[in-house]
DNA sequence: CGCAAAGTTGAATGCGTATTCAAGGGGCGG
DNA sequence: CCGCCCCTTGAATACGCATTCAACTTTGCG
């Protein structure tokens, strides 16, 4: 009802209602410090009477940490990335930190989130699907803030990073569309500047080299890592019987096999798997379900953001930042609908 | 390469070597302070070689704004809230302020959440289909924290909000199923206890009883807000024929009607809208491309967290809270293939 | 009972910045 | 040439809390 300005009772408003030192306050609120049973409730009771909440901003002035994690997207485009940042935050709530969160556009260098990043020293940074150039990584580093990308590395850079591993995961997709008796095949790119989409599509190419299929006989498509993307390239490139349609379409992420199957089914009136088989990569919830039935290889998110936590030393009163660890975590292929099951194995319903 | 503590150069640092005082830095760094042009690039020059960036913990904590506003996300479930997550965050980076995001639970209360917020001394809080307790609300307002409610509110209580015209638009998806021919009726509810579903639900059984349409032929059902919520509720209610299906179903949210649309498909055969037509509501991505095709009432988001961040008045030095602002923004419906189209009427294609 | 060790407590200080206050300097009009 | 006012500047202080240090109290054990 007022206007006030004050933000509320400090330590000091406290203390004086509980006839202690402003120390005692402080050490009531923090867990493990030196304090006489009875006294802690007085001021817990006088803490309550005057609605006081204790200053995080002022805690992190002194004690050099902030308890914030900085979250940088790209891309928010693609469910997948929401679904990583709210692992996250779900994590991150959980041990009592909080998180920041920045987008930058898609494709766009996150130089400017990492300076905002700085300002409010967080106690770490976790960029996925964004640009980072080596001077901010360093300027991280000199600071003592650990950065971790995820999904992403930086070629020759020191920087830490958790990963599906990705190859591998584009050589599942491939056997899987070789077990189902493909011959020729397309694939479309995301991001043609991204590693992730470098790699799924190099495991890809590599695992049907092996089965002597001709890098010839592979269409590549870009996507840019989006559903419109991916429907306007299958779109233009097979309109008018222009092009010959392949075996198989390997979406290098979900979304994009999703909007090949529709533009399939949309445009040509083509069916799913029965015309042409599609594969994904990420597993969203979007492609589980009918009509898509996205035969995919899982990226399990929880491992890797408990990799990526971990990486971060969030807990060490004093981190040393290590050399870049890469962690690589393996996908695991799904079998649903969009590719015909091979006589051994068996499709599973909707996960 | 070293485990050094110091989180970087500061002020100080920078005045040191400019040869001037911190203040003068300070000034250097704050827009619309008094100090000459020489001097200001002399101290530039000098912080860019230190690496110097202003700790903006120290800085909130002078002035009492950490040009931090919290959302607090319910239902991340649906991609709605995503989208709207993704707004403010653009929004605020544009005016130089940080989002620091947290989820409660589906149907949760935030009050954990909030006391959380409130330790961070953020400058506002957007709080979107969640539980707030009216303690809460008046812990907030007592310190001077603006929050507002998207798309939700708070009966009896003074607290702001921004929300679609939630009635409204469930009466304009009665319209148009009206104007299709409907005579019967079911609708899936979300969560039973917020005012967006009951306002929706209101709404749309209203216009139907002006319509001379009885409030026994309009059935019932419970989704939880959540896709799969409608898709087992369509499921069990109209097994084996145990209850007869309507000629229109009003999926509260989208991402339920869309959960309704496959229940029909999959477990019925039948096809939306010829067997059944569907009305959603918000207007997610999801539900404008095939196969939903959903005619829904679209809610501005855009408009909607404009409006949310001007009633926060995160510029005012210092805010005297109003008593609670209720804006109310009217949604517009989107004719899509799920409900035929009337004779007057065409369908857009997918937005 | 005595002494050392452990446990408690408050005063004082520092974290990095914004801001106030008073002092100094320069320009301008009279 | 003088006086006034505005612009610029640095010293000092406050913001709210954690933490160190020293003083004091209690416990434990011989």
């Amino acid at each position: 009802m007022s206007t006030r300005q004050r933000s509320g009772a400090t330590s000091s408003d406290v203390a004086a209602l509980a006839g202690v030192s402003q120390s005692a306050v402080s050490r009531a609120f923090t867990p493990g410090s030196s304090l006489a049973e009875e006294k802690r409730l007085r001021i817990v009771e006088a803490a309550k009477k005057l609605n006081y909440v204790p200053n995080s901003i002022a805690r992190s002035l002194t004690t050099r940490r902030s308890n914030i994690v900085a979250v940088i997207l790209g891309n928010t485009a693609n469910p997948f990335y929401l679904q990583v940042l709210e692992a996250f935050i779900l994590r991150l709530q959980g041990q009592g930190r909080q998180v920041l969160t920045f987008t930058v556009p898609n494709g766009g260098d996150s130089d400017e989130a990492i300076l905002r990043v700085l300002r409010y020293q967080v106690d770490g940074v976790i960029l996925t699907s964004a640009q980072l150039s080596t001077r901010m990584v360093s300027l991280c580093h000199d600071r003592g803030i650990p950065v971790v990308l995820f999904n992403r590395y930086i070629p020759g850079s020191d920087a830490s990073g958790v990963r599906c591993a990705n190859a591998e995961g584009g050589r599942l997709i491939a056997e899987a569309f070789l077990a189902a008796g493909a011959r020729t095949f397309a694939m479309i790119h995301g991001d043609p500047k991204g590693t992730t989409s470098q790699d799924r599509a190099r495991g890809f190419v590599d695992k049907l080299a092996e089965a002597g299929i001709a890098r010839s006989a592979i269409t590549s498509l870009e996507g840019h890592s989006v559903y419109d993307g991916a429907f306007n390239a299958v779109s233009r490139h097979y309109r008018d019987g222009k092009a010959k349609l392949p075996d198989a379409i390997f979406g290098i992420n979900d979304i994009m096999a999703m909007g090949a199957i529709d533009a399939l089914g949309q445009r040509f009136g083509l069916k799913v798997p029965d015309d042409v088989m599609i594969g994904g990569f990420d597993d969203i919830a979007e492609g589980r379900r009918f009509p898509y039935r996205l035969t995919t290889v899982r990226q399990p998110i929880d491992t890797m953001v408990e990799k990526a936590l971990d990486i971060l030393h969030l807990d060490e009163p004093l981190r040393p930042i290590q050399p870049g660890i890469d962690v690589q975590v393996p996908g695991r292929l799904i079998w649903r609908q969009s590719i015909p099951a091979p006589r051994s194995r068996t499709p599973d319903g909707a996960a």
